[in-house]
RNA sequence: GGGCGUAUAGCUCAGCUGGUUAGAGCGCACGCUUCACACGCGUGAGGUCACAGGUUCGAGUCCUGUUACGCCCACCA
């Protein structure tokens, strides 16, 4: 037995071989003949594997392995796939600048292509769709090699053998069969409506993809003159003067006695002469600006609400690469007008308002000085450009955002949710309310998955959006641009009469969002999903509850009438050591294979673990070398419990301390269970490391010598026997979160992989016994030890007397243990007084 | 504007349903060749529990308000 232990246990290489034989041994693999009522399956996240590797990567997905692994010894069957983000906007950003290539959807496919030996990221080389995709597709497959090192480095359980990938054969038909179904249920529709845009990448975005920058700018102040009596104007004030040529209407709330006379009438605007209406409308707000607002189509999302609700007219300047119609539109017809616009024409915004703000101070318009201000714009939460909002088709799902029924049946499955922590619902429950649109899910890019549907060309070569030729379900996964409809032929593709395809791609979200049909098999392989799903848990960052939970939500309300899991977890964000959000930008990003060479794997999960659910975390480097001496002790207390040998026979422990251990072991068991049945992995950790430091400090260095056999050979075998009782509950209480060095202790004395042994109860151990005999011999051998340390002079220095004065309970509890004490401490004699108070004197032997 | 979270020793954090002198680790100080571990062991110093009220026999813990930091949401001319 001893034999298997090596004399210097050491981390070093612990990874890579233990990772190996959990492959070999097939450790986490799914039984897929377990039903699901013993089934504990996770939904987990598909990393962006285009995106950096960061500490935050680590971060969630271990605390999800510790809980992983928990239900796993409990005895559970846990399905635990992998997936891998690889479809949409980040990987086709970061293909254009690895391979500097621009997708240009007009070529044709060249199957010679190859990206330029040294790509210029100033001169991008185009390529055909087809092309790019491809260059997709062998970019991500390089990054997903580099995460599955990386989450097999760190020692997640997942089964490997259960990959998908987003951008995969199953991902798209999953996508296209849950979107032909919600077109089919009415769930899906296209719209021609005015939707936020983003110049820089040409593609609508959705309202969950959207976040606020704050921005300096400034109101300017300018006078549309009356109709009724041309020497007056009405003064408006706006910060997106470049509008102006798109003004429809002013707007002023109905009861504001300043412009109660306006209403109904005309005025003209300064410039471009154009005529628009004054309306009334209660979003107008009295004390902003000068009161009346000048509407645009469209400068804001209020206008849009303002040109909807008044039926106002649409004039568009601003074009989708962001710059301004190079010609004057048709509603600006007089000559002043067009000549005015002429100055503006083919300008970004940018430069437009530059322009307008020339133009008007030129004219005299100008009234005072520009009012600098900040206000939140809409960006898209990936570009670098505000939002223009331009009118286009797109398609849309419903998700509550224009019914309020929907949204309360969305609102009430986000409540049947079990989240953890409880209070990360209310960031679900916000979004829900605040939703004002339906879910816009057409990109107008290339590297997705396709909507599988053709339109057809009328003989006027007018497309019919209308009827829509959809995919047969079976035919799944199709590309529209290249697979032909049924009922049709290749070569009446695009001419009068024929057809053509649709030319989008879906959000990825709208793929995303399905990842528990996907992982599950739902449809391609019935009997796996009826053994997995609904889920039990999603875990995920707090970033995305409003996009992938939520989107999540939706689609399994439509397709399955209910929740795709029972429980959610949502973890906290990583901070740097100045308690800043970790961000590439601010250069405080760590590499994370970097920061496993260093502290080995166990120590970062320990890290990890130490979190709160759902708790800020700072990376703190400190926190990893805690992880690492912890499970180094592992090491080597375990090493040393085992050295005194197996007891002779299975005897039970008999010896007051020996079961006082035992007693104290059962309620640790409970509370680590009772935390993890809660989701609460940090709080389990929490309490069986402060449990195992005592216990080396303390009861080993109480039982050694007993245990070497200095007391008989009855208290050696109940010694020993407690000993390794208690390695092996800690050992497996430890697995979960440190699985390499807890596998490599368990492999020294025990029969298979400690990640498959059962989870301890406190039915293993034997109970009954008074606790205070352990709390009593450790405070007493603490008094002990603090003499000889204010004498400095060794703990192995003898003692003369040891006098205790305590409660005569107390005193019986000592009695029990006399003489383990008295080795520990090297005592001759322990005097014991009663009294009031627990007080220790202690006489150092002066030879 | 609405909401959530956090605030406890120099640092990182525990403290669950209110109950005796508020805990841990790191760091610091002083020691220890102790036959598992010097990647170790022992001992110790260090805290008006953010602030102000309130409930209670008793509040770090409950209530009200305030402040700071982080975050979410909002129709942000």
């Amino acid at each position: 037995m001893a034999a298997d232990i090596p004399d210097k246990p050491t981390l070093e290489g612990i990874e890579a071989r233990w990772a190996g034989h959990w492959e070999d041994d097939a450790t986490y693999r799914f039984d897929r003949s377990r039903s699901r009522a013993e089934v504990y399956s996770v939904d987990t996240p598909p990393p962006t594997v285009s995106g950096s590797l960061h500490m935050g990567s680590v971060f969630g997905y271990v605390q999800t392995d510790a809980l992983a692994r928990f239900h796993r010894m409990r005895g559970e069957e846990v399905f635990y796939p992998m997936g891998w983000d690889d479809n949409g906007l980040p990987t086709e950003r970061r293909v254009e600048n690895f391979y500097g290539v621009r997708c240009d959807p007009r070529l044709s496919y060249d199957p010679g292509f190859e990206p330029p030996a040294k790509p210029d990221a100033r001169s991008k080389v185009s390529c055909s769709r087809p092309n790019f995709v491809e260059l997709c597709l062998r970019r991500t497959t390089e990054d997903e090699h580099v995460f599955e090192a990386l989450w097999r480095r760190v020692g997640l359980s997942v089964d490997w053998s259960l990959t998908y990938a987003t951008i995969g054969e199953r991902s798209r038909r999953a996508s296209q069969r849950a979107f032909l179904r919600n077109l089919a249920r009415g769930e899906a529709y296209s719209a021609e409506a005015p939707s936020l845009w983003d110049v820089t990448f040409q593609t609508a975005v959705a309202q969950a993809e959207l976040e606020d920058r704050e921005l300096t700018a400034a109101y300017y102040r300018y006078g549309f003159t009356r109709a009724d009596d041309p020497t007056t104007k009405v003064m408006i004030e706006t910060t997106r003067p470049e509008l102006l040529a798109a003004c429809v209407a002013l707007v002023a709330h109905p009861d504001d006695d300043r412009y109660k006379a306006l209403l109904g009438t005309t005025v003209r605007s300064p410039l471009f002469e154009v005529d628009v209406p004054v309306l009334a409308h209660e979003l107008a707000q009295v004390d902003k600006g000068s009161g009346i607002a000048m509407i645009c189509t469209f400068g804001d999302t209020t206008d849009v609400t303002w040109w909807r609700e008044l039926q106002l007219p649409t004039r568009v300047i601003v074009e989708r690469n962001g710059r301004l119609k190079a010609d004057a539109p048709d509603w600006i017809t007089t000559d002043a007008g067009r000549r005015a616009y002429a100055e503006l024409g083919g300008k970004t915004v940018k430069q437009a308002q530059a322009a307008v703000i020339e133009l008007l101070d030129r004219a005299g318009e100008l009234e005072g000085d520009p009012r600098p201000t900040t206000h939140a714009v809409k960006f898209f939460e990936k570009g670098d450009r505000p939002l223009e909002i331009v009118s286009s088709r797109q398609w849309y799902i419903r998700n509550g955002g224009r019914d309020l029924e929907l949204r309360q049946t969305l609102s009430g499955l986000g409540k049947q949710l079990e989240w953890h922590p409880a209070w990360m619902h209310q960031r679900y429950e916000s979004w829900v309310e605040g939703l004002n649109g339906d879910w816009l899910i057409s990109r107008q890019r290339f590297f997705g998955v396709s909507f599988p549907l053709w339109y057809p060309l009328g003989q006027d070569g007018s497309l019919d959006y209308d009827h829509p030729i959809v995919a047969e379900e079976a035919a799944l996964p199709v590309d529209p641009s290249s697979d032909v409809p049924a009922g049709y032929t290749a070569g009446q593709r695009g001419v009068p009469g024929g057809f053509v395809g649709d030319p989008d791609v879906m959000d990825t979200w709208a793929t995303s969002s399905l990842t528990p049909q996907i992982a599950c098999g739902w449809e391609d392989d019935p009997d796996l999903f009826g053994r997995t799903f609904p889920m039990d848990l999603r875990p995920q960052g707090p970033e995305i509850v409003r996009t992938w939970l939520f989107d999540t939500v939706v689609r399994s309300h439509f397709e399955h009438a209910g929740l795709p899991w029972a429980h959610t977890s949502v973890n906290g964000w990583i901070l740097d050591p100045d308690r800043k959000k970790m961000s590439k930008s601010k250069g405080n990003v760590v590499t994370p294979m970097d920061v496993l060479d260093q502290n080995g794997s166990d120590a970062v999960r320990y890290w990890a673990c130490s979190a709160r659910p759902g708790t800020d975390t700072a990376l703190d480097p400190n926190q990893f070398k805690i992880g690492r001496r912890l499970a180094i002790k592992l090491l080597n207390a375990s090493r040393f419990a085992l050295s005194f040998g197996e007891p002779a026979a299975p005897a039970p422990p008999r010896d007051p301390l020996d079961l006082a251990l035992c007693t104290r072991l059962g309620t640790l068991v409970g509370e680590c269970t009772t935390a993890f049945e809660g989701y609460d992995y940090a709080r389990a950790l929490e309490r069986v490391e402060a449990f195992f430091w005592a216990f080396c400090d303390d009861h080993l260095e109480l039982v050694k010598q007993r245990a070497y056999g200095e007391a008989g050979d009855e208290g050696a075998q109940s010694a020993r026997a407690a000993l390794r009782l208690a390695l092996s509950v800690m050992q497996r209480l430890f697995a979960p979160f440190l699985p390499f060095v807890a596998e490599e202790v368990w492999s020294w004395w025990q029969e298979g992989s400690v990640h498959r042994a059962p989870w301890p109860t406190a039915e293993e151990l034997p109970v009954g016994v008074d606790g205070l005999v352990a709390g009593v011999a450790v405070s007493a051998l603490s008094a002990v030890r603090g003499a000889k340390s204010a004498a400095k002079v060794s703990m192995r220095a003898p003692v003369a007397r040891l006098r205790v004065t305590d409660s005569v309970e107390r005193l019986a509890a000592l009695r029990q243990v006399e003489g383990d004490l008295r080795r520990a401490g090297a005592i001759a004699d322990i005097v014991y007084v009663e009294g009031p108070k627990g007080g220790y004197q202690v006489e150092l032997d002066p030879g």
